[in-house]
DNA sequence: CTTGACGCCTCGTTATACAAGGTATAACAA
DNA sequence: TTGTTATACCTTGTATAACGAGGCGTCAAG
């Protein structure tokens, strides 16, 4: 579960261009080193959340091979909320390591 | 929002010994260095979590000054909930950490 | 005698990840 | 021709979870 982190990676995944939405699930594959293999019920619906709240804008446009595709790109709102969202993630993954690592074992 | 780890930094604060739960609520703030100062109404239903999934166990005590709490403790199991928990958390931690920073920007 | 700190609790709201299912096209094999 | 697979999009429903708001009771300090 990727709980309130999956709006954070499509975001910092679109960072290095447009993309579609099926494309971003094998780059965020391919990034995380197979650690996500995100179901296509979670991709579509977060990328809709992030049009609506216009921190991506979508287009169509078509494939190579003639198919069609749903493009997205970073606005300009997006990659301030990105920025917004990286120093987040920072502060808070150290936050839950610390957390996780000062629990030194009861002195008995 | 600490979606799911909650559970986590919980069980961790717990590997330092028992505790209860308005305690468990400053040393997390202790621990975090500040970060995270959690609400009673989502500590407590997630110490029951726990406790029904036999990761915790609670027992009633007083507090030197005679307050009734209840204290919880881990489990076996709950150590090593935490052991898996820890690992997990390493390496989703680093997967996120991959996507958000392998992110450069489009080569224009 | 009221305020605030301690200490516990529950209920309702809201957000969201995801499974399950559906559509359509291209390429390739049987 | 007729699957079957990979590409590519979508929606609906369900389960979980964090948390705000509220309530209960005790004790100490003003």
């Amino acid at each position: 579960m990727l709980k309130g982190h999956l709006d954070n990676i499509l975001l910092a995944a679109l960072r290095a261009g447009p993309a579609h939405g099926y494309g971003l699930i094998e780059d965020l594959r391919r990034r995380s080193e197979g650690h996500f293999d995100l179901p296509e019920g979670t991709v579509y619906p977060a990328l809709h959340r992030l049009e609506l709240a216009r921190l991506i804008e979508s287009s169509w446009s078509h494939s190579p091979e003639g198919r069609r595709r749903r493009m997205y790109a970073l606005t300009r709102k997006g990659v301030t909320a990105l920025d917004e969202r990286q120093s987040d993630w920072s502060r808070f993954s150290k936050a839950v390591s610390l957390c996780l690592d000062d629990a030194e074992p009861c002195p008995s």
